[in-house]
DNA sequence: CATGAATGAGAGTTCATTCAT
DNA sequence: GATGAATGAACTCTCATTCAT
């Protein structure tokens, strides 16, 4: 029985992080997740105990498929600046993605419980980001292929750049030609040209 | 009494900034505000008529005082480098402000009331930046002091990367040494070089 | 206007100490409270932050009223053995009241909320009566109408008796006649008769 | 199979009067009753209809105990002074009782359930328990080794008397030397003397 | 017989907003 | 203008009981 429920477990996550993208962390209430559900108000809390402890496993399920996303980019055969413009364009499309975006649930929740070093979920991704940034440029610039005298900020500064799109894609909007040019800007720093 | 009534207006929008920098912007309830103020709960609606208003005038005051920075920084007598970095400085001091720090209210702000078009506080302030950052790149590349191909793109690039430092400050923390980690690699970019 | 919020606290106790007496203490919601009162389910929580608060001032309301009780049988000017009959008497009505009675609700308070020591109301009121019961014999004791030994021990267990009283109205019912048999047996003891 | 079913029921009762014991009767859930049991939910309910069922049948096993102490403290050979202090010291046991007690669910059972007459599982220990105080005295006056005028009445009185230390050790605590007391005093009526 | 996931009524509590004074 | 008591909708969470498996 453990088997139908995980599957209960999975299947509300997985409405319930519909109405996380759709109304945020904080305005989304007990009831609007059990009708998205289709449950009932008890049944929720035999798999979570609140809104918290729900939208927490829904950032776990988010972190392992976030890391999967980059996993995927390494993996691509590609030249290093093909494999960054793969990545960059890779975190486009969330930061574009109008519906099914997470972003402001996510900070949200980060402004109601500021959780300070690894168990940061936002740090992780941050951090996981940087890495793999640094480890693309530094393949880039070990063939040539870049120009870059410090790889380490380099990438943190493409990661805050990055950063600063997205929460702006969640106050003021970003349309998808600024991305490009950002993109563009930071692939000309680095020495290439994207056509 | 207009008078005394604009100054009463002014006196709770202090106080209530200093609550909204404390609790962020959904966490606080009138109960605080009008305690901060040491006024009746009717006689805050006398002068604003709900939290979102009272809010929104908060935020038209935070935006004079950052104008008045912008301006300041014009008014320098420095060299387009020295002014750049000026200007620089002065985001990275808001940012790392501990107390005092509308920003996580402002984010949140912007979550609850999705604002399109130019009543955009934060596009506004976001505009604002980057025609600073344009008029002094502008500058510093016709005094020949820095080198840039695409200006408005570059500032719009410094924009967004404190864009991303500053949410960053709200969600996982950022210190003063990755400011100005940042602040050197923007001005090495420009051809600049940060002591 | 601490007189009109003074005013209503003791309404709303005057209200709220009916429905425990119907009610008990646990069964009593404060959604029974609010329709006792007529007022909103708000405004309740204007006065008392909760169930357990508000059956408190009930509770400290009776401890007064107790008290009082207690000082008129003494104040009365009859001999001893009237005096103590008097007293019992009172406790008689009090065990007999079938509205009105808040004993049940304070013994399932008591049952809820174990208190050790001085802040035990019904502590408190045991004692109470074991001293007016000690005093009343010794003067009898002294006059030479009563006949008694242990006076401290005879006004515990005459206290001790009317606890078994006051629990078993409260269980399996007593009659006003098993009463009257306990208190002429108590008397007897003490070597008065009652007509 | 209604063996087993039989020895189930058993042993649920056992465990159900732990958890009664414990935590009173109101504040039972029949989570804490299924764990304690370490059954299923349903389970339970193919046993008994309710919570309110389930205590009675406990209440009812409890009656039969309460008999068999009765019938031991007469079946023991001694004269009618001892077997009248066997059976209060008995009862003082129960009093002092700590752990295992169910006096205080027992209370709170009967003020939800107000029952009237002969299935009042109270009453119906309150009167055993006067009819054995009744032929203890009876015998003794018999045997000239107590004093007493009113049997009857002084067998309730003393009741009365263990019924307010039982409540009395629920709500404010009783010890053991009050008990005591309260023995010797009652035996120093009837004449007898407790060294 | 036994299970335990699911139900849903209902309890406590909060808080923006109103309005008689 | 100013007050603050009052409102009531809405939210979170609990738990006795049921019923498909």
């Amino acid at each position: 029985m453990g088997e139908k429920s995980l599957q209960k477990r999975k299947y509300i996550l997985e409405k319930a992080r519909g109405v996380f993208c759709q109304k945020g962390y904080r305005a989304v209430t007990m009831k609007e997740i059990v009708e998205a559900c289709g449950i009932s108000r008890g049944g929720l809390y035999l798999h979570f105990i609140n809104t918290k402890d729900l939208f927490e496993a829904v950032l776990a399920q988010e972190h392992i498929n976030a890391e999967a996303v980059l996993r995927n980019a390494k993996v691509q055969n590609a030249s290093p600046g093909e494999m960054l413009l793969l990545y960059l364009n890779a975190q486009k499309k969330v930061i574009l993605k109008k519906k099914d975006n997470l972003s402001t649930a996510i900070y949200e929740y980060m402004f109601d419980n500021k959780i300070r070093g690894k168990n940061n979920p936002v740090r992780r991704q941050f951090e996981a980001s940087v890495a793999v940034l640094e480890s693309l440029i530094a393949e880039g610039v070990a063939q040539e292929w870049m120009v870059c005298e410090d790889i380490a900020e380099a990438a943190r500064n493409i990661a805050y750049t990055f950063e600063g799109l997205k929460i702006s894609s969640c106050t003021i909007g970003v349309s998808a030609e600024v991305v490009d040019k950002e993109i563009a800007y930071i692939m000309g720093i680095l020495g290439m040209v994207v056509k």
